[in-house]
DNA sequence: CCTCCTCTTGACACTTCGCCAACAAGCGGC
DNA sequence: GCCGCTTGTTGGCGAAGTGTCAAGAGGAGG
C-alpha cells in the first residue's frame, strides 16, 4: 500500500489490443461453434469490457470473419522451393511438403476446414474460396503448368477437387487417425499423379 | 359474415405439424447461416406461434441438426443395383449413378456439405461423419470388397478421403459452374479406380 | 349442444448484441 | 511535479432473440 494509485486497467496501443481480443476470439471460436460464443465471453478471456469488441471490430460477425480469414491464409513459406525432376518426384515433394505443414499448423488448420452441417455463408465461402484458388495455383505451377495456359481456370477447378480430397484425408490423418501419415501420402501422391498424367488431358477434350 | 365462428387457426396432427415448421426450418437454415436464422423466422413462414417450435423441437438447435440429419441421409434408393464387370464398368456406374443422384437433390444436397469457416461442431461432425461411413460402405461393396475385410475401417478412411474429392468436385460441376458433367465425371471415375486398383494394395502394406 | 383432450397461443424472465456518453490512463507542456 | 488533453476503455441502456409455462381454443365424441 506504498502509493493508492493503482490503476484499474492498462492502457494498451489499439494494435496491441486488437491482437489480443481477436486472439481470444481465435481460440474460442477454434472450440465452439459460432453461436455457442457470447462476445461476452471473448470479452471475459482478454480481460476487457464487452463494449471494447465492437469499438475494434465493429460486429461479432465481423470479428469472427476476421478470424476465418487468417486462419486460411497461408503462410508465405508456401512459395517453398519446388524440385525440378520427374513427374513422380515433384508430385512427392509436393505432398511432403504440404503435410508437413499442415502438421505443424495442425488445430488452427483442422478447425478451419471443419465443415458446418447445412447453412450457407456467401462471405465465408468467398474467403475458403480465394484460399483454394491460391493454394491450387501454386500446386498447377509445381506441376510445371502456366498460369497463362488457355485453360488454367479448368485446371484451377479440378486442381480444387483434388484439394477436398486432400482435406479430408488430412482429417483421417491427424484428427480421426484412422491413417498413418505414410497412407496418406500414398493416397495423395498417387491420386495427384493420375490426375496430372492422365485426367487433365482428357478433360481438356470434353469442354463444351 | 354468414356466421361469426371463423376460427383463428386450425389444429394439426402432430406428425403434420412438426413436418411443416421442419419444411420451412429446412429451408431457412438453407440460405442463410444458422446464427441468422431465428426462430421467429421460422414460426413466420409456417404460420404459427414461436413457442411451438420449442413445443415440438425443444430448442433451436436441436431442430437445426435434425434438419441437418435428414439432409445427409441418402435416399433408400441408394442400395442401387451395382453391376458386375471390369473394374472401369464398375467405377463408371458407380459414378454415374452418384451424379444423378446428387443433380436431382441439387440444392438441399450442396447446401448440406457446403463447409462453414471455423468453429467445430461435435454433434454435426458425428452426424456428418456416420452419413460419410454409410456411403463409403456402399462405395466398396459396389467395387466388390467385403465388409468382413481384416483392413475394413481402413478401406472406410480412403473412400471418405475419396469423400471429400467429391463433395469438392460437386461444387464444381453445380454451384461454380467451372466444370461440366462429363469432365467431373472423367476425373471422378479415373482416381477412383486408382484408388483401388493401385493404392489400396499399397496402403495395406503401411500399417504401423 | 356440451365436454373434454390436447394442440396452440401469448406473455414473462433471461441472455446476448450494438451503441454511446462518460470516465480515466498516461503522455506532453508548463 | 502538476495539469490538461487525447483517446483507449468502461458500463449501462434499448432492441432482439430464446426457452418456459399456464391459459386458451379447435374440434372430435358422446
Amino acid at each position: 500500500m506504498t502509493a493508492g494509485s493503482a490503476p484499474k486497467w492498462r492502457r494498451l496501443e489499439p494494435d496491441e489490443r486488437r491482437e489480443q481480443i481477436f486472439t481470444c476470439a481465435a481460440e474460442l471460436f477454434g472450440e465452439r461453434p459460432y453461436a455457442a460464443v457470447s462476445t461476452g465471453d471473448i470479452a471475459a478471456r482478454a480481460g476487457v469490457a464487452r463494449g471494447l469488441i465492437n469499438h475494434y471490430f465493429g460486429t461479432k460477425r465481423e470479428l469472427y470473419l476476421a478470424v476465418v480469414r487468417r486462419a486460411l491464409t497461408l503462410p508465405p513459406s508456401a512459395v517453398a522451393t519446388l524440385p525440378d525432376g520427374s513427374l513422380t518426384e515433384r508430385t512427392d515433394a509436393a505432398v511432403d511438403w504440404f503435410l508437413d505443414m499442415v502438421s505443424k499448423q495442425q488445430k488452427t488448420w483442422l478447425a478451419a476446414i471443419t465443415p458446418e452441417g447445412i447453412g450457407r455463408d456467401e462471405e465465408v465461402e468467398r474467403i475458403l474460396d480465394e484460399a483454394d484458388r491460391e493454394a491450387a495455383g501454386l500446386v498447377l505451377e509445381a506441376m510445371g503448368f502456366d498460369r497463362g495456359d488457355e485453360r488454367w481456370e479448368q485446371l484451377i477447378a479440378i486442381v480444387r477437387t483434388y484439394a477436398g480430397m486432400v482435406k479430408a484425408a488430412s482429417r483421417e490423418w491427424l484428427d480421426r487417425e484412422t491413417l498413418n501419415r505414410g497412407q496418406v501420402h500414398t493416397v495423395l501422391s498417387h491420386v495427384l499423379r493420375t490426375l496430372v498424367a492422365d485426367v487433365i488431358p482428357r478433360a481438356r477434350n470434353q469442354s463444351e
